[in-house]
DNA sequence: GGCTAATCGAGACGGTACGTCTAGTCTTCGG
DNA sequence: CCGAAGACTAGACGTACCGTCTCGATTAGCC
């Protein structure tokens, strides 16, 4: 299935956000880059239609059976476009990381007050998540491709067990530092150490397949902050 | 490079374990199985130069860059002798863990009596094995292979966090009650869930590529076992 | 698909014809042959099963699509019990030839006592065969297996143009002879180059698919005996 | 063996034909050609080196044992850049040979004023190169694949009966027509046909391995044009 | 009736080649 | 110079057969 052309209008009003790589036109940083003297500038249309395919070849396929060539296809975009600014799918994957294209609101941690319940909550629709059908693969492939890929793996950490999650997400630290602040927790609390190992937890469950029952749930959450 | 062919003289004497699948002249099992009719059995010399290449090769090029071509090769096989026996290089990297070729002693935990400073003692040295060049990727590889395949995570979770891991190997299940037998523990201290907590930990890590010194293994310790 | 087996009851009553290769049962010939002690016998269930099979997954795919493991399933006997008796497929298919198993009456060439008219009804039914879907690959067929083998070029040529083609069939060359005893040719005709000629071109035909009407056959027939 | 890699610097200086396929750059026909709009242009490099080795590897091995693989290596070329221009070995011979790679000027036939003494010079020409090692398979080679292919077939018989045969060779029916100018042959001889049953007969022997002393090809020199 | 020996169906073995797929690079045209 | 297109070399994929090598089970002739 080929996607349809993405044209090249230039029309690149919806930038989101911002590359990895150099010799991007539009940045936040300042800094006026080696002057590049004439030349077309790079499309981002063609940008946003690669991470868009990447993002939706990744969820329909996994990590380990996206291909270059997919992508390309269903982005409208040939092969050279792609490499010319990413060097392998690990980057491509880990900049669509990068831009809360692939995790989505998958993760985010509720603060009703009661930290036990609310880890327990987001334990328990993780490990469904993890059941489900639809997310079944998902996590494993960030997983995989986290294996593959450092910047993937330093990423997904950040964003789910790391503080100051970005992109308005908060993370197991964030909660876990709105307990101590609520009193809920001893401020001496290991909270980062906390965060780590139920992340860990959570990573492993979903490696050895191994469901959690409400049950289940509620022991690990005791073990860590009992 | 092209292994020495594996030659089938039938002296299989030395039978390290068990086949997964059916059809297999030399058994634990005293079944007699379906009384095979007829055809050459399944030689076990091939069977094991398999494994043992399947093994080296990991190490060599890691789960995602192993090739059944390279394998049938390194072992001196053609292809179909693997195809045969195993649907993927994923049933067969999970019959080498099962057999353990790939783990090795690498996960021993010592038992000194004192729990903390022995978990301390092992997380350093993952940690340590995680940061060095040869071990670098062997973890790694194993959890792409177990995201990719259910087996090899069952496995890999048995193997490190389970109980009764088999081989005579102890896992960190294993010492958490020698530890409870000792008085060192309490008696209902959730056991499986600070393995699991624990092995989570060093999952992240290694998926972060996040080294840990000397203290913070101490406060992991301290976090999960205070 | 896999054919019955054959059973092996002993019951070869059936003898068609005589092997081509030593250690067989049956013979005409009374030389005790190296006296044989114990063992059992070829069976001629067997060796016909085979031939069948040969024979009519040679009408079904042609030589070059012909496999061995093929024709073992479809004679429900065993690859080596081919091997065991026949060198190679060209070797089985020869023998085939041999028993006129592949050409069947197809080369018939009747005797109404007017050769010319005889000549031409019989190149326009080869002709005939040639175009028509069930007849069209199988003189090919023949043709590339006497291009691989010698001993079907051989026979081939008996079987066609020879003299004494044996299993009741009449040749050209039969024909010929049979019209200069008539008066019909003159007792110095080159009989066996004229059938060579026909035949050859015969051959011709089939390996460039040119067709042939009544009239094209007719200026044949006139060139080489008008 | 595997030949120099055929680079691909562009240099294609020395095209010596045209080929089948569309999308090519060098043409004879003025046809705009659907417009290509982008894509690297076929190699031609490529294309000859493709041929080049079709044919070498069909002159030392025979069509039946021609592979793909062999012809690719041999040509320093991906597999794909064959798969991709031609749909099989057939397919690739037919183009060697309407290339005139692999006749070359083996048949070709005198033309002194004497028909009979040209034909029989020609007979036995052919048929010592059936009897000698190294064209001892090539024609029958040729059979095969004409056998297999029927774009071969028909321009084997261009080539050889056909008139016109191109690539300025004289073919049987060329020297039968000058014979016929000359008044040697009457006019009305039929000489389509004659030339028909001569290679026919060519072909026949070739299959039937039977060698031709100089009394047998009188035999059918005089048998034919008698 | 046991012994010896060669056959039988069956099917695993090391290999070769198939035709397809994808990687990453290179080359064309058009904007 | 970028971008779409697509050909290029390279090499792994999983399948189909090759011809050989065991297996257990028959089935003969000879003691």
């Amino acid at each position: 299935m080929r996607g349809a052309s993405v044209g090249d209008g230039g029309d690149a009003s919806t930038i989101r956000n911002v590359s990895i790589r150099a010799h991007y036109p539009v940045r936040v940083t300042a800094e006026p880059v080696e002057t590049r003297r004439g030349g077309r500038v790079r499309s981002e249309n063609a940008r946003l239609a690669i991470l868009d395919a990447t993002a939706s070849e990744f969820a329909r396929r996994g990590y380990e059976h996206l291909t270059i060539e997919g992508i390309a296809a269903a982005a409208g975009v040939g092969k050279q476009t792609i490499y010319r600014w990413w060097r392998s799918k690990g980057d491509l994957v880990a900049e669509a990381v990068l831009e809360d294209r692939l995790l989505g609101e998958r993760f985010h941690i509720p603060d009703t007050g009661d930290l036990r319940a609310d880890l327990a909550t987001w334990l328990g629709e993780v490990f469904g998540m993890l059941a489900g059908p639809e997310g079944e693969g998902l996590l494993r492939s960030l997983i995989a491709a986290a294996a593959d890929n450092a910047d993937i793996g330093r990423r997904l950490r950040e964003r789910i067990a790391g503080e100051g999650a970005g992109s308005g997400e908060a993370s197991v630290t964030d909660r876990l530092r709105s307990a101590v602040a609520a009193g809920e927790l001893a401020t001496s609390a290991p909270v980062a150490e906390i965060a780590e190992l139920l992340v860990g937890a959570v990573i492993l469950r979903a490696l050895s397949r191994t469901g959690g029952d409400r049950e289940a749930v509620s022991r690990l959450v005791a073990a860590i902050v009992g």
